[in-house]
DNA sequence: GACATCGTTCAGGCAACTTTGAACGGTGGT
DNA sequence: ACCACCGTTCAAAGTTGCCTGAACGATGTC
């Protein structure tokens, strides 16, 4: 009988060459960009991750032995996917466990305003950014993308956007994605994007719940913020 | 300003060294074992996991450095337990995936009727027993455990266990636990045990939901068992 | 058809990790 | 005080994984 350490164990085999897999900054976030904001060519991996291309090349081609990824080829490009949906559950946890982590590892670390929000482009990335994506798709104001080519999409069930102020027919789609997941860069988690995170900021703004300090792009949370963000959005809590 | 792989950036680095203490066999089964069952001494490991002592020592050592686990010393044992509670999240999402993705990377593999229900002693394991838990749990008629030393406990709300044609009060907890968590050798996730684990499966073979295998610890899924347990135990589907 | 671009593969050299065996302090029992 | 046991550390050896640079096939453009 195999025992408990025993590579025999399929779920054991498997779990640990995930693992393994992910502990490489590169492959860990190719697949985080993957999952967060669906399929990429490998040139554009390439220009994101300011990598050389054998260096990446060498990282997908272990991704797709390990089943992680999948390819499309369609003329000389080469679209690169996340192969299951679940993967996500699994970066999310990785990522969430990480940040959490992190005070703990390093006494001198202080939760900056900069973690908490910031603009990235014209919406609100950091922790209230992740904490606003999550709630509206657990909501159903949203359908979460699933990094395989299914985008973010609305949901069926407006109201939670309707509780932030916002109309949901109100918002410009004409121009541009409604709405998209954008991979914060602190946190490592997907944020609310497109034109309904600009929708969503600019409302959040004008009820002064936050307010953009000058020059920079920090997003500061004013006393009425800390008092009804946590409401308004659960999971986007002061915690320390 | 610091490009996305780089290292710099505080929650890749240390979401990339955690994956990479995951990666390990001896390491991450360590971590499950604390995480679903609780605090262990050194030695328990090691009769557990059937390794050398400095072999276990070395990778305990990192694991201490990491921080992911905390040792408290009593009299010449050493005591390991998670060090943080949310590890377990992470633990669950990985063994998740893994599970579900050996069918797809094993094309010949096929779900055995041991992998989905299995006798552990008295309660039952396999993928029955790792859905009663998180049902359980969920549902508040059990609090979750930590992996810090705070075990499986009776929770507040003890309906689902009535729906399951248990009555809280007749377990008898008086001469082993009430309940606890057991880490399932097959899908490395924890499962109901103890002696509400055990009067759980003997309503369950009493209703004609499941039948003891003669001579093996497989436990047969009946035709109503298949009809009735999935709703029973959200979370427990045929799939595949 | 010539050329640039895109993606992939390969071999070398370098660094990191894992295992093993032996040795060492600390604790409890006799 | 002696001994058995528990846990930890260390150095050597073998293995594995990663990056670099060069080369190659395939595609689309001029």
């Amino acid at each position: 009988m195999a025992g408990w350490t025993d590579l025999d164990e399929p779920v054991l085999a498997s779990a640990t060459a995930l693992a393994a897999e992910l502990a490489d900054p590169i492959r860990l976030t190719t697949l985080q960009l993957l999952a967060a904001e669906g399929p990429h060519t490998m040139s554009r991996l390439v220009a994101a991750l300011e990598v050389s291309a054998p260096r990446l090349g060498n990282h997908l081609a272990r991704l797709r032995a390990a089943g992680l990824v999948d390819v499309e080829h369609a003329g000389r490009h080469a679209i690169y996917r996340i192969a299951r949906p679940g993967l996500a559950d699994v970066l999310a946890a990785l990522s969430r466990y990480a940040g959490d982590a992190l005070p703990t590892a390093r006494p001198g670390r202080e939760v900056t305003p900069d973690d908490i929000a910031h603009t990235c482009y014209d919406h609100a990335a950091g922790r209230l950014g992740v904490a606003l994506l999550g709630h509206l798709v657990e909501r159903g104001a949203l359908t979460a993308p699933d990094g395989r080519g299914e985008e973010l999409r609305l949901g069926p069930d407006a109201e939670a956007l309707v509780a932030l102020g916002v109309d949901p027919g109100e918002v410009d789609a004409s121009r541009r994605k409604p709405a998209t997941a954008c991979l914060d860069r602190i946190h490592r988690l997907p944020h609310l994007g497109g034109a309904l995170g600009a929708r969503v900021l600019d409302r959040l703004v004008e009820q002064g719940l936050l307010v953009r300090e000058e020059g920079t792009r920090v997003l500061v949370v004013t006393a009425a913020g800390w008092r009804d963000l946590p409401r308004m959005v659960p999971g986007f809590s002061p915690r320390a």
